[in-house]
DNA sequence: AAACATCATGGAATCGTTTCCATGGGAGCG
DNA sequence: CGCTCCCATGGAAACGATTCCATGATGTTT
């Protein structure tokens, strides 16, 4: 029962009587009379027989198994769409490997190689820069399936995103709507594929005919750090804005912690909202309005987009999947201006 | 350069005019001259080889990954725990199988026989029950390492495991400490691992020589409508209770929106405290009092025992790891009882 | 200078599968 | 009864790597 080294193929086969080849189709579907299967089944029981999925993926030029490349998988959203991939691969009989790049292409590139290396039947990411090869990846062994992010160098791999701009339009208008006209925007960086939260901020306020103050936009680095650092710069240069639109929950969280520290009220003096509903937004008193994009679906869809419509991939442009704005009690109308 | 099927070892060898043996030593680490060496990485280059994880594998008898089961990705603890073991993986050049039981045991069961057939290195797992072959796996082709939870049915297999019991007893004392004699426990359901937090609550309370009443220890499902409902019980039937411990997250996120629900002022009406320091902690309005264990720390002591420490594995008991007391705003001291 | 140790190198076996192809027997049909 | 057809089955050749072992060419030692 405890041999040495796990039974085999081999061995299942000499037990029952059987050639390996019987002994194969047994466990791959093949045609096989009922007597000899119970027969191949009872013995690879009685060895406690696991096929090896090195053996198969040799001869078969594929692992059964993806990789998945996110970020950080401790983002709240993150984790949801890690989740919705691992769903979706389970009900396809696909593992996932799993790793984060902490927004470093350098390490993007070396998980990408590894994959590669591993031959997994196709790559799902949320990229982080053009230093890895995805080209490369896409055509030697899998493809690729890029998912909540793009990279403008590589417009011809398959997307799967949230509809960014038309939820920094609905919070935009909703702000608009309460009456307010200086809303600080809390944004990322330029180069980085938040520009088009930023592009669709600045369009939807040219479009309600309200002016951009260039003074309101502000950009952070996706850390703790320098998502408090612009909100506090902003709420303290600025002490007429009367609303913040929070490009993500990190500069949410920012901005509330922020007004707090100000001694400012949500929404008396100043009205919050942010993309992202995030678990704590429900939390936060008073509960903050947000745009909820589905982390889950993202990662389902993108999933699904890889394994199963190989032949619709890439066409028609990136899947883009809805939004939601979900209003609380963090926005309230306009007021008087403090000071 | 873009060949039907990417290029083998042997297709490097014939380039580089070299036998298959040399090319295996120059990416194995082998002794080749450095003339040789050149020559064959530049065959590679050309041809855009990648070594076959599967073929290496097949060799080595081991695929150079581990897997990890945990009960959910997008439960903030879990999900540091999770990168805590992709960090330490990363460090050994493991990759990372990953996926979601979601408290199913047969689901478990099923990942476990998955990750056996891949021929992991060694399995890390929050365990959800004993249906799982994890005697099995530990034996046939991997090893396995429990972390966050332990099986009372496997005392064999090794964990690290947080000082819950130490983490409980400091915030009873704590909340003692304020003068609360009603405390209300939130915890989890009897046959679960939470037995270890019930138990130190109710042995922290003993010491310090206060009753307990078996009215103010209630128990929920880890799902958010069964800790709320707890919570909703509790403090409807109790209304003399000062304080609340939470044994959990969700069940001080119960407690807090409870809470509010019943237009009662923390911690001026009732004191809120809990196990695990999540992010919206901080976040809430009052920042709530919070035990911190490290999912990260946990994460990462489990993968560096299971792949850098076999012989120490399963000496000496579960290693546990510190947990901190984060004082902050959600318990004030004991005040005349409400109504 | 002979014997020997050292080193780079290639050949071949092996890891555990899948699958093509050949074989043999039984059933169906004329 | 003989022929064909089909189906279950086994043998053997991949799949792409590692590694033991043998070989020849060096360099070292007495």
């Amino acid at each position: 029962m405890a041999q040495r080294r796990s039974a085999t193929i081999k061995d299942v086969a000499a037990a029952a009587g059987v050639g390996i080849a019987t002994v194969s189709r047994v466990f791959s579907g093949g045609s096989v009379s009922a007597a000899t299967r119970e027969r191949v089944l009872a013995a690879a029981r009685e060895l406690d027989y696991r096929p090896s999925a090195l053996g198969r993926g040799l001869k078969l030029r594929r692992s059964g198994g993806i990789g998945l490349i996110v970020p950080d998988v401790t983002d709240p959203f993150r984790a949801e769409l890690v989740a919705g991939v691992l769903a979706c691969a389970r009900s396809l009989g696909e593992h996932v490997i799993v790793d984060a790049a902490h927004g470093d292409p350098a390490r993007e590139a070396e998980i990408v190689e590894r994959l590669v290396e591993q031959r997994v039947d196709g790559i799902i990411a949320v990229p982080a820069g053009e230093l890895a090869d995805w080209r490369g990846a896409a055509r030697v062994c899998s493809s690729v399936v890029f998912a909540d992010r793009v990279l403008p160098g590589l417009p011809e791999i398959p997307a799967v995103l949230p509809d960014d701009a038309g939820g920094v339009r609905s919070l935009t208008e909703y702000l608009a709507g309460l009456g307010h006209r200086r809303i600080g925007f809390l944004g990322g960086v330029p180069g980085t594929p938040a520009g088009v939260r930023e592009r669709a901020f600045r369009d939807t306020l040219a479009q309600l005919g309200v002016p951009v103050e260039e003074d309101l936009v502000v950009a952070a680095r996706p850390a703790r750090d320098a998502a408090y650092a612009a909100a506090a710069g902003l709420l303290q240069r600025r002490a007429d804005v009367t609303a913040i639109l929070a490009a993500g929950h990190l500069l949410g969280e920012a901005a509330v912690l922020v007004a707090r520290e100000l001694d400012l009220r949500i929404p008396a003096d100043v009205s919050v909202a942010m993309m992202d509903d995030v678990a704590w937004a429900e939390l936060c008193d008073p509960p903050l309005t947000a745009v909820a994009r589905s982390g889950h679906d993202i990662g389902y869809r993108a999933c699904e987009l890889l394994l199963r419509e190989p032949a619709r991939r890439g066409r028609g442009g990136p899947v883009l999947l809805p939004t939601e704005l979900v209003v609380r009690g963090s926005c309230g109308p306009l007021r008087p201006p403090r000071r």
